[in-house]
DNA sequence: TGTTTTTCTTATCTTTTGTTAACGTTTTGG
DNA sequence: CCAAAACGTTAACAAAAGATAAGAAAAACA
């Protein structure tokens, strides 16, 4: 993919929040870059502030913490979903998590001090801030929904609506990241599995 | 609590997030409103539209749904915590749970169609937008810490960051509000209770 | 292609949690 | 102040999940 339909990719996802005149691409888009990973590469370690916010403009993702010398795979961002350690990035501490790539992965990201130059500046910091807003107020809930799954739903009932709602990407994604995300163990996401097939057969 | 004093709380607490000057605070606190509720009076309940965004300036409430005819508690906001079910409030679609008093409990509320004035409000929008940027993404981390302590940690230690963050605040809960907060029964939190007792004494 | 690594399943055993019910205590509300 | 409701603990049993290990299948990659 090139470097303008990547471009592209990410304004037309901006446009989803926020209509963008030509005026006002023009000065966002100077502020971008192009990160291009291979497979298992690291978009973030712990120890790292997080510097940019990006667009998953091709490939995925997967957020992952280092447990008792164990992988515990917290999150994924695919194609068209932002990507950041939102903590490290919103609080300028040092993250604690990994971001790697699952696959060959193009990111276009925005630093952090050139966002706050886009949030100051009068052309356009209203509409960057209304953005910003709504970026926000959309992951809040979806984390809200995910927070509630793990209150009022049994694992088994979280993996089938994860199985309603997730579509083609589980095919993609190996079965013990998903128990992690779950929020229990690949052997026991095993069992559920075959409890699930019993029922259904 | 007078009007005044509950009302300049709520300013007290906006410029947590944005300073206003007197102006700016003239065309906001018109908008706001006081509501009074008694100790388990609903603030919200399925079905309804969220109107409101509040701030609890004093008492406490707590969101709870209704599954198989049992309550379940998800939620707590207290003193100077922000309150609403932010999915129906963003989305305008019905909500899905309760949120009820825990005590007498006083609330400043701004409605929707006046937020919204107030985002488009040349004099003060682009500060309005910056603070609801900044709400939505003090919550948005505060939702990620709950999302990750369900995958990276179990029922117990989740009850013992509960003890260590808490505070004083977890004394005025029943017990088995807090067991729902962590995703268990109020049986399992009276066993892990006593498993820690054994094990400090 | 063949080898190594990763992934998934299954089995066994242990631990934890859920469920239900009983009991004593505390709180609530008339 | 008293009766009713709510709350917390405990017990017994069932169900589910964690830990560990082994083996088969699939994927990675050289």
């Amino acid at each position: 993919m090139d470097t303008v339909t990547a471009l592209n990719k990410f304004r037309q996802q901006v446009e989803m929040f926020v209509p963008l005149n030509e005026t006002e691409w023009q000065v966002l888009m100077p502020l971008l870059e192009l990160i291009a990973l291979k497979k298992k590469q690291n978009f973030i370690e712990p120890g790292m502030i997080a510097n940019h916010i990006g667009l998953v403009v091709k490939g995925s993702v997967r957020y992952f913490y280092v447990k008792d010398g164990e992988e515990i795979t917290n999150y994924f961002s695919f194609e068209n979903e932002f990507v950041s350690s939102y903590k490290s990035f919103l609080t300028r501490q040092p993250c604690s998590n990994y971001i790697q790539t699952l696959e060959d992965t193009l990111i276009v990201v925005l630093n952090y001090s050139n966002l706050q130059l886009l949030y100051a500046n009068p052309l356009i910091g209203h509409k960057m801030e209304r953005f910003g807003r709504l970026v926000a107020e959309f992951y809040l809930l979806c984390y809200e929904d995910r927070m509630s799954s793990f209150v009022t739903q049994t694992p088994e009932e979280r993996y089938n609506q994860l199985l309603e709602t997730g579509g083609e990407v589980l095919q993609r994604i190996p079965q013990h990241y998903i128990a992690n995300f779950l929020g229990i163990t690949p052997v026991s996401l095993s069992r559920i599995r075959r409890r699930i097939m019993k029922i259904s057969a």
